[in-house]
RNA sequence: CGGGGUGUGGUGUAACGGCAGCACGCAUGCUUUGGGAGCAUGUAGUCCGAGUUCAAAUCUCGGCACCCCGACCA
């Protein structure tokens, strides 16, 4: 992609009203924009890296056998009756009147949904399990909103609903899951923790959350660096300096952002829905089911909280907007500006038709100060600088540095194209 | 929902009750160009509504918006 073509535009102010990091630096970047409190816009650089964390998550769903499909945000208030959850959720589900003065909701969640759905098409053992998920936006009219990408009234969500015939292949596939999360968060370049935390409305068992260590969480972990066991501070009868449950060592207390969570709802849903299936004898059985959610939008900014420096964000490549960062410098005289562009021009060219992402600043009328700084700020992983330098060395290099590397390198093109194409083969790139 | 705070061009800010100013951006022109260039000329603003006053960005009341702390939180 082009930058010149780019709807966004950095910005040198820090916004005014955000105290978060993850808000700051991806609203000076240019990644999203705050709409109204706790709403965020999505401009096409963020998005980009949404939609980076999505395919990691749909490949790591896939994985398990659950498969995509899109549920709607429109939500009876019937539904919700059988369940109790239209008047028990009534703080949190935002509930409208329609044009004919019926009541609907906008889904907060979509438990109630997908029971209906199993009825529709779960009848026998043989149709078990089951798992669907989506990644969709769903609304929560939080009393209070938070943190920039943290905690945000309107959110994109991942909601995964698994069907079962009974507890132990619930657990089987619960557990299968919770590895498929912890795969998740560390190839989206975070360290998580999957902590035992309380099965709030759901269930009276532990669910489990996957946190984030972070000074900007919400929650605060007690846990045990050594042996991994680790509990979120509501329901830990442990504290800081306590000894380990599974040795010796003393436990210690962090700030956490919870960036996704996994429930055992059992037949709470199925029995309020009559969601039931014939087993081998023809008795009829109510549906387990689980739910489990990852906030990708909560992903995104926890990325951001713990990767940036002093200069912006250093974004993992796995979930970098581009993978790479072609800058054209202005020239110090016209010839060497028409060379410098040129060769710039020839190697974009040359990448997009291999597929490989890249954003070109091709824009003119910027001094290199202010490329390179803008270039740090968004954060894309590596750079390649065309300019007076290069150009006085030949057409045929160009100058590449890592986003956290201090100096940069003077590389040959075509070295430089046949590893970008290694890269590329290597790991799951967009073409721009 | 309780408490605290803040609202000034697109952005960040200044102004004792007395001419709304600065910087960035944006526009035009010229010069520049390896770490947020320079000069010149432009562009654009007091959240909304009442009130006090000769005079309100400034004081009062109401509303709205946003931020922070707490409570809450699939």
């Amino acid at each position: 992609m082009r930058q010149s073509e780019l709807f966004s535009k950095v910005s040198r102010e820090e916004p005014k009203d955000e105290i978060s990091v993850n808000a700051r630096l991806l609203e000076r970047g240019g990644f999203i924009r705050k709409f109204m409190a706790g709403v965020y816009v999505f401009l096409p650089l963020g998005w980009r890296v949404m939609d980076k964390i999505n395919s990691i998550i749909k490949e790591e769903m896939n994985a398990t056998g659950a498969t995509e499909l899109h549920l709607s945000v429109l939500q009876p208030k019937e539904l919700w009756d059988m369940t109790g959850r239209w008047k028990g959720l009534n703080e949190i589900m935002y509930q409208l009147k329609d044009h004919s003065q019926r009541m609907v909701g906008l889904a907060p969640t979509h438990e109630e949904a997908v029971a209906w759905l199993g009825k529709n098409f779960i009848q026998s053992y043989r149709d078990l399990p089951k798992a669907i998920y989506q990644i969709q936006v769903k609304f929560r009219d939080e009393l209070r909103v938070k943190s920039g990408l943290v905690r945000t009234r309107e959110f994109i969500m991942k909601d995964l609903y698994s069907f079962h015939a009974d507890a132990s292949d619930l657990d089987r596939y619960y557990k299968r899951v919770g590895e498929a999360y912890l795969s998740i968060f560390k190839r989206c370049g975070l360290k998580p923790l999957m902590i035992e935390a309380s099965g709030g409305a759901f269930t009276k068992d532990y669910s489990h959350e996957f946190q984030v260590l972070s000074p900007y969480g919400e929650d605060t972990i007690v846990y045990c660096p050594k042996h991994g066991w680790a509990q979120n501070k509501e329901i830990a009868k442990l504290k800081a300096g306590d000894k380990c449950p599974l040795g010796s060592d003393q436990v210690t207390e962090a700030k956490g952002v919870e960036v996704g969570n996994i429930f055992r709802l059992g037949t709470r849903f199925s029995k309020d829905l009559g969601l039931t299936y014939k087993d081998k004898f023809g008795q009829n059985n109510l549906v387990w089911m689980a739910s489990y959610g990852i906030g990708p939008a909560r992903v995104m900014g926890t990325i951001v909280d713990v990767h940036h420096d002093e200069r912006g964000i250093t974004w993992p490549d796995s979930v970098a907007p581009f993978g790479f960062h072609l800058i054209a410098l202005a020239g110090g005289n016209s010839k060497e500006g028409s060379k410098i562009k040129k060769a710039s021009e020839q190697l974009y060219k040359k990448l997009s038709e291999l597929g490989i992402d890249v954003l070109y600043d091709d824009r003119d009328g910027f001094s290199t100060g202010e490329k390179l700084a803008e270039a740090d700020l968004i954060g894309i992983p590596l750079r390649i600088v065309i300019g007076p330098k290069t150009i006085a060395k030949g057409s045929s290099f160009v100058e590449v540095k890592g986003r956290k590397e201090a100096k940069p390198k003077l590389i040959n093109v075509n070295s430089l194209i046949k590893n970008l194409t290694k890269l590329k083969n290597k790991r799951p790139v967009k073409n721009a």
